[in-house]
DNA sequence: GTCTATAAGAAGATAGAC
DNA sequence: GTCTATCTTCTTATAGAC
């Protein structure tokens, strides 16, 4: 149960090096190298490069869809929990920004798939769509509902909550790409995750009276 | 004056195809092509594909460097214009985003070397860091300052200046960002980065008793 | 399914005529 | 400074033995 097919290993390996090198950057016997076989070997299991590039995205994207329901903010969901949200503390709302961030950092699939997607857009049209759909369009609109339901029960201001949600998920962005630059930045980008939410927090509650 | 020279004609048309397809995915051909010329010819004017990328950066770091001074949000120095800051409107303040991120997305080298600063970070480590300081460290630094200095002027509420900084510039990043991906989103970005800015204005400005 | 050997082509770069 | 012709190396991919 511990060791992975062929398949896969050539999977993860290729995964790995396109993540950091893109998929031009990378041959396919670095590939080959990096699972421990000859390039031709590859051939078996893959009809092309390509075709490893394809199996990589489609597994990815399953993946995404699958811990998507784990996800949903930490395992809350807007529309079932209403009343869950009502009650939303300043703690639960750092907790949220920081586990948005550690997963989209640090998920060992996620955070290379990320990268993958950044990295290979000139490659292929098709990655754009994917990481702004899933990096930027998702996160914002998932959010936007979470503060419309926050508006609505008198936790927060009511400002429009699209806006709201690219005051709360922007710094988030731009701190992830601080990070995949900089992983040694990371301390500091933690720390204003923290700071960001606490003073988003204090900003958007700020009247406290129609609670 | 109309004309460029050979050299400055393979340096333009290479920056268009690297901050397109990334460095790997540009072959010397193409650029060649793009120029009008032979391959051979290109190592008349430079020693290796290597050599047009440095080159390339050398002269987009100095040019950048040369409208940082014209840059700083729209020809306003913080320290100099003290006061001019401390009248700062709702209208200005949108005037500074829009502008910024315009220059950001349109103007033709700042744009074109942006793309290629982020496709090609797997390629030289050296990218990174100037992707990182150009296009969040010094743009962070600088509305840092100048919201102390707004904050110091009773303008804004007093909170930390570099988490405020982080407020008004991290939604242009991501709208920059999406708008690379997806141009023909660019209105509908451009019209958020308004709506941000107004609400920007309206949550930092609420207190207006110190005035 | 893995290997060795090898094909077929594209890449970066050079030689030397004009 | 541009060209044609060529070199070398690397790349993707295949053939066929084991």
């Amino acid at each position: 149960m511990e060791s992975l097919s062929t398949k896969e290993r050539i999977l993860k390996e290729a995964l790995n090096l396109f993540s950091v090198k893109g998929y031009e950057g990378v041959s396919v016997a670095q590939i080959a190298s990096a699972v421990g076989i000859k390039p031709p070997s590859l051939y078996k299991h893959f009809q092309s490069k390509q075709e490893i590039f394809e199996a990589i995205l489609k597994e990815m994207t399953a993946r995404y869809r699958r811990q998507a329901a784990v996800m949903e903010m930490n395992g809350l969901d807007a529309r079932d929990d209403k009343g869950l949200f009502m009650e939303i503390s300043e703690v639960q709302l750092i907790e949220m920004g920081k586990s948005l961030f550690r997963y989209f950092l640090h998920d060992a699939y996620m955070s290379k798939f990320r990268r993958m997607l950044a990295l290979g857009q000139y490659h292929d049209p098709a990655l754009s769509n994917l990481y702004i759909k899933q990096f930027v369009d998702e996160p914002l609109a998932y959010q936007g509902m979470i503060f419309g339901l926050l508006i609505q029960g008198g936790v927060l201001l009511p400002e429009p909550p699209q806006i709201m949600a690219l005051h709360f998920y922007a710094p988030i962005f731009l701190l992830l790409t601080l990070c995949d630059c900089h992983p040694e930045r990371e301390i500091e980008a933690i720390e204003m995750v923290e700071q960001h939410i606490r003073q988003f927090n204090r900003l958007y509650q700020r009247n406290e009276s129609s609670r």
